[in-house]
DNA sequence: CCGTGTGAATGAGTTCACAGCC
DNA sequence: GGCTGTGAACTCATTCACACGG
């Protein structure tokens, strides 16, 4: 019974994972909290702490092995797997997100696109079939989906929540922007440009 | 001016604006911080408690007048106001970004696109022609441009972060999978849903 | 010596709890 | 009675500093 660990703790791991699979790219083979710390503006204490809750993966005088750690890495945060994602909303940002690149490479597929609007069921995006949203739950449940993405505008976001965590989908990147409730035990995480934004202008409000 | 705030406190600012516009869309006048901490997910205490760095806002017995606060929210996260942004990066995310329809009804407007492929430059994208990234520093001061947009594979985004920096660019908002570093005084807020999605899978690893 | 791992010390952020006002 | 504003108490996170191993 491991004592809970600090969700900051976890945010930081998949930077420690990428800087990491950044130098064994590189051909280096062994790193310092120093280094990786300098790579990432992270204090070392602070990169050694966080390891610590996980076990000992460096060796004293040298530091970590990248390869070792990095797989260590991969295996506590589950990345050692493929993971299937189901897409709700095919407006622009919905077809922007399917077509993106960046996840299915690194063991993120969206395996089902939703919406609920009858003009885009049925339409084919990216060799994938829109699908009417009340299917959602028979297609998680088929296809084994653990993770949804939320592209609908803000009124219907929470609505869209809803019915996943009713799908037991425990795990949710919102990309509306709008705040979203859940129970215990199901994680959201928002992509929000326009919040980003707005609370950066509170440091140049003064500028010239 | 008063003693440093917390980034925390300004980070939630937002989005304390956010859902008072929408209670003022809906004609509701008056607002607790209960009622708005319940839509947002975030302790009355913690919404009285940040609002108390600014000033007092709220009425005792009643709470809010929603416009009043709202309005000064505004004020205090510089949102009574335009900003140019320059975009840099015209691949396909950076595309996706300039027609984004999310940020210019904010006070948000990408004015300037850049990339430094010369088939790139020249291009026309949303009413704006790409330029090259040499001319970056003289449109940026001649546009008045406060914030940057990096859209950039991640191998270059160091690069243009220090070029952004150089220009005098003092809020950064990143795309590009990479822990950039800035020099103090310099914000930068990443957007970056494979990390989100990393760390999220933590939490699953152990699921059915 | 160099760098990890970790309890202990410090610091930051959140929540409590209540005085004060409507 | 209801709700804000806020010091004080507390919780959580980061940093320190040093013992220990390579």
């Amino acid at each position: 019974m491991e004592n809970q660990i600090p969700d900051v703790v976890i945010q930081r791991l998949p930077m420690y994972a990428r800087a990491l699979a950044r130098l064994a790219q590189q051909k280096v083979y062994v790193v310092s909290s120093f280094y990786l710390g300098e790579q990432l503006g992270i204090t070392p204490a602070q990169i050694r702490k966080d390891l610590s809750y996980f076990g000992r993966f460096g060796r004293q005088g040298t530091g970590y092995n990248i390869e070792y750690l990095l797989g260590r890495l991969r295996q506590i945060l589950g990345l050692d797997r493929e993971w299937g994602m189901a897409l709700v909303g095919m407006g622009q940002l919905g077809h922007a997100i399917v077509r993106y690149p960046g996840f299915t490479n690194q063991g993120f597929r969206i395996v089902a696109i939703f919406d609920h609007d009858p003009r885009k069921i049925g339409k084919e995006v990216a060799g994938l079939t829109t699908m009417d949203v009340t299917e959602l739950s028979s297609i998680v449940k088929e296809k084994g989906i653990k993770i949804g993405i939320v592209a609908v505008p803000s009124a219907q976001a929470q609505g869209v929540v809803d019915t996943l965590v009713r799908c037991g989908i425990k795990a949710i990147l919102c990309y509306a922007p709008a705040s979203v409730q859940v129970p215990d035990g199901v994680k959201v995480r928002s992509i929000d440009p326009l919040l980003a934004l707005q609370s950066m202008t509170f440091y140049l409000r003064d500028d010239t």
